[in-house]
Parts: structure tokens; sequence; C-alpha cells
DNA sequence: TCCGGAATAT
DNA sequence: GATATTCCGG
């Protein structure tokens, strides 16, 4: 049996005299998942539909109505409402269902009427609003056409079409007819509307998820607050079934990572603008690392993140970052940008003119601070079933992120939460060639960005010649109590002649917070190889994030709206940590 | 009755 | 294979 256009929530009127068909039409058509309202007169149908003009989206209608004639209201709704109608009656006299064609009827339909009919009845809305668009679009009026389109758009994000193409459509026609025989009116073979969780819908349950707590969340209770009409328990159930299997197939994964390499190898490109890079975050059920087993802290921990807006991430992000600290030691980058603590990572940035320029022989350097796109507005991410692909957006330069689930584990029993991004950019005019000039510059900015992280710079020592820069042991390393990172990979995009120094960090980063656990040893990373091997190193940047830092915003991006910047790669790579 | 996990269906 | 529904025991 083929169930795969079911919509759910279509909103119909049914219009009969006799209550007896009215009890059992309204028991059919919620069982299709419709929300039914019922009449028994048609003048009061009639008002009903002037009054919620817009509240339908088809109408029943019986042909002999005591108060009216039924085509009499065919008429009326046909000019005023402009509402699909269908027209039932018991009989199938011929002369009556052309009748009911020509008033304008979409539809005629004999009593008993079959549950397949009812199911099948959203079809008229549908065709009928992808014909208006049509006809709009035949007229060159784009606005109107579009402005429909966007109906329909509208119509499937309520959920109503859940997989409505037209092979679909072709494809229930031909097994209408295989399981005509089924299915009646007595609705003892009905199969549950199949429901798509569409991204409004699963919004909607990670909204409830949220409000409830994820330690306490039941299918009944998110389906109380979603509040969805024709959705069920079930639905709901095996929803949150999937949601929790999903998260912890991601912890197991990012527990394998932990235990396994600390090598680890990202793809990185566009790093000239990785300044740009925004993020994508949404608050999220953060307990995926702990198998949804709470203590009173990461219970704590956990509420604030639920409880927190994309907007009012920075409440979650304890470390602020006074601009003031910012602003003036910043010739490099552009310091117009600097605006909150965005809950992403950081980029440190070290650029240095090319080699081949002329050295002077008094070299600067430039130490620039930038925290980093608190005022992205966050976007969601989603991912849609494949054969619905959603244009995803992934931003920038969100590549040269490590893939949350399988570079970057989380580690077990520490919650995700989103470290503070800092930029730093250091320009060294000429040939500096010891990093260990950088090293109080350095220091001084992080310490200026908070006073909170407590950081130290080792040792910054990358040797730099004209043709092979190569580190040297111990190279980069931030030391810190907060558990800054020290570098941890690098890479090097030869096309951009740009070097990227990932570092990595624990979750718990976020500085001097109690919404976080910290662990007792927190590993330090040492730079485990810069090899950049082109002569004209203009820059170098160091990608400083946390473990949490994606997964808090792919995670529960899961579903989430994700605009797509267009290439597979970048779609690829968060593929992999999205709810599949 | 509700829940979660497993089996089953599409 | 992924995802949704249904079944069933706790």
């Amino acid at each position: 049996m083929d169930a795969t256009a079911f919509p759910y929530g279509l909103r119909v009127l049914v219009v009969d005299d006799d209550p007896t068909w009215l009890k059992i039409l309204e028991k059919m058509l919620r069982k299709c998942s419709y929300e039914v309202t019922t009449c028994g007169l048609a003048r009061v149908a009639l008002e009903i539909l002037r009054e919620r003009r817009n509240k339908f989206d088809i109408v029943i209608s019986d042909v002999n109505m005591p108060d009216m004639d039924g085509f009499k209201l065919l008429e009326h709704i046909g000019l005023e409402m402009d509402l699909p109608v269908i027209m039932m009656s018991i009989d199938g006299e011929t002369s009556r269902v052309m009748k009911g064609v020509q008033h304008g009827a979409c539809d005629y339909l004999l009593k008993p009427v079959r549950m397949k009919e009812l199911r099948n009845i959203w079809q008229h809305v549908y065709r009928k609003k992808m014909h208006e668009v049509k006809e709009i679009e035949g007229h060159d009026n784009f606005d109107d056409a579009q402005m429909l389109r966007n109906a329909c758009e509208g119509l499937e994000e309520r959920g109503l079409f859940m997989r409505a193409d037209s092979d679909t459509m072709r494809k229930r026609k031909d097994t209408d007819k295989d399981h005509a025989d089924q299915d009646l009116s007595d609705g003892t073979t009905v199969k549950k509307a199949r429901v798509v969780w569409s991204v409004d819908l699963h919004q909607k349950f990670v909204n409830a998820v949220n409000q409830i707590g994820f330690d306490k969340v039941g299918p009944k209770k998110i389906l109380d607050l979603m509040n969805v009409p024709g959705l069920t328990r079930e639905n709901v159930a095996s929803h949150l079934q999937k949601y929790r299997l999903y998260l912890s197939r991601l912890q197991k994964q990012n527990e394998e990572r932990i235990m396994g390499a600390t090598r680890q190898d990202f793809s990185h490109k566009g790093s000239s603008d990785n300044l740009n890079l925004r993020s994508s975050f949404q608050e999220q059920p953060s307990n995926v690392a702990n198998g949804y087993q709470h203590g009173p802290q990461k219970v704590q921990a956990q509420v604030n993140m639920l409880d927190s807006h994309s907007e009012d991430m920075k409440v979650v992000v304890p470390i602020q970052v006074p601009e003031k600290n910012i602003t003036p030691v910043s010739d490099a980058t552009d310091s117009q940008n600097v605006t909150s603590v965005s809950p992403l990572g950081g980029v440190l940035s070290f650029e240095r003119m090319p080699v081949n320029q002329d050295r002077k022989p008094s070299e600067t350097m430039i130490l620039g601070c930038q925290s980093w796109s608190g005022n992205v507005p966050p976007k969601q991410f989603m991912q849609y079933p494949k054969h619905n692909h959603e244009r995803c957006d992934l931003l920038g330069d969100y590549s040269c992120l490590p893939k949350p689930d399988l570079e970057h584990p989380i580690a077990p029993g520490h919650l995700y939460t989103t470290p503070p991004v800092m930029s730093m950019t250091c320009s060294m005019e000429g040939g500096v060639r010891d990093f260990s000039d950088v090293k109080p510059g350095l220091l001084g900015c992080m310490k200026s960005l908070s006073p909170a992280l407590n950081c130290t710079v080792d040792s910054v020592s990358v040797q730099l010649s004209d043709s092979v820069v190569k580190s040297t042991d111990g190279d980069l390393k931030f030391s810190s109590v907060e558990g800054l990172p020290s570098i941890k990979d690098c890479y090097f995009d030869h096309t951009k002649n740009q070097a990227t120094l990932l570092t990595s960090e624990e979750a718990s980063i976020i500085g001097g917070t109690d919404l976080v656990c910290l662990p007792d040893d927190l590993p330090g990373y040492q730079l485990q190889g810069v090899s950049l091997e082109n002569i004209g190193l203009n820059s170098i940047d160091l990608f400083q994030y946390n473990d949490a830092m994606i997964l808090p915003g792919l995670q529960n991006n899961w579903y989430d709206d994700l605009e797509y910047s267009g290439e597979t790669t970048d779609y690829q790579l968060i593929d992999g940590c999205l709810f599949a």
C-alpha cells in the first residue's frame, strides 16, 4: 500500500445535513490526519467560510441540502473563496455528477465514501494551487506567481504535503486502483499517514525537547508541547527514538576518536577570508557525551544551554572581550568587526609580507586581536531528506573547521560548550624570522582579550627560511589554566600561500564558568609539524577551536535550516555530523 | 497508560 | 539503507 502522499493538517469543512454521515466523515477525515470542521446546513457553511476566510483548504459538501441546493453552495464557494469543493451524494446519477463538475466541483464522491478517496482529497488543494501558479506564470506576472509559489511552499512547510511530487501522485493513482477494494469506509485497514519530519516540524520537536529538558522528555510531553494536529504520540516517539539513536551514535564516534588519533588532517580551503568564518549554532540538547545521564553540574549546564537561544549565546559564553582592548592593537584586522564573543572558535592569524619584497631594516610587527562574529545571525542546520535537497548554507570557511564528529571527538563526560572566538593577527613586515617576537605581543593580546584566560605562550619558534618553513620542537604552545589550546595541526594552503595551524582544546575552556566541568588533566597538544613549503608565506592562521565547538553548532543543527553555500564538499563536510 | 526498544514496512 | 510505523514487554 502506498502511503507516500499523505498530508496532515489539511483543513476540511464538511457539509452534510445527515448527522450520521457527518460523524462518519469527520471520523474518517480525522483518521487521515486532517483538521475537520463539520456543518449541517449549507447556509451556515457559507457563513463559516466567510467568517473564517483562509481557514479552510477544501470543502466537502453533500449535494442534497435542505436549506440550499448543494450546487448553489458550490457556486458561492467558487465565486467567493475559490476553494476546491468536493460534492458527494448517495446516488451516482450521471447527470448529477455532471452538474456538479460543471458547477466547479473538483471531485464527486459517492456515499459510502471510501477512506482512500478522502485520503486523496489534498491533491485537489495542491493541484489547484499549482494550477494557479502556472496560470499566473503564463501571464508573466512573476510577482504573483512567486507569491503563489510561496503559498504552496507554505503549505508544504506546514507539513501538509509530505511527498507530493508528481511522481508519487502518479504512483498513488496506480496503487489506488490496485487497492481500491481495501480501505473501505469502515477504516479498518487504514494506515496512518506517514509523517515526514519537515524542518518546521522538527524545529517544533526540538523546541519542545528543549523546553521540557532532555532528561525529562517523553513522547507524550513533546506531543503536547508541539501541539500539531494529526501528529500522534507514536510519531513523536519514533522521532525521539531516532533522535536519541543519532545522538548516541555521535557520542560513540566521538569516544572512539578521542581514544585514537591525535594526528588530524583537515582540509582547508579559502583560508584567505577566514576572518569571515561564520558560525552556525543553536541551542542543543547538550548531553550526548554522557548518554543522557547528568550529574547535577551537567544538568545545570544543560538547562542553560537548552534555555539559551542562539541570539543569547553570549549568556552561555562568559568571556566578554572588551572592545577597547582590541581596537588599539589592531591594525591588520578590521576592528569594525569586533563586536562580542561568539561561541565558535578562534583565529590566530600571523601575517607576513611576501618574502620577495624588500625587507626593511627595522621590522615591525603589528599585533591585532579580534573577537569574532558575535553579531553574525545564527543559522540553523538541517539535513533534509536526500530526495529533497534543501539549500544549506555552509558559510564561508566553515570547511576549514574539522568535521565535528569525525575529526574532533568530544571528551566523554564533558558537555559541549561553546568557546570564545578570538582572532589575532600579527603582521610582520619584512623578514620576521623568529616567531618568538610574536610571543609577548600575543600573550598580551590574549590577556587583553580576557583576563579570565590565564594564558601563556610557552614558546613560539617557527623559523622561516626562503624556501622552507619548518617547525621546531615545542613550537607554538599555549598553556593555560583554563585549558587554552595549543597547536594541534597545521595545514598549508598552497594556492593561497597560507598556513593554518589548528589547535584544539577541551570543551570546557569557556573561561572559568560553572557551566562546564573541567577535566582533571587537559591534554596539551603539541604542534605536530609545520612544514610550510612555500616561499611566499603570507599568513599563518591559527585556528583555535574546541571540541565542543562544532557539535553544538551542528548536532542540534541536525535538521535545522541550513543554507548551502553551493559546494558539495561543504555539504558533505557537515553531512557527516548531521542526523543521518 | 506510557515508554522505549525491536521488528516490520516503505 | 534510511526512515517511519507498529508491536510488545516492562
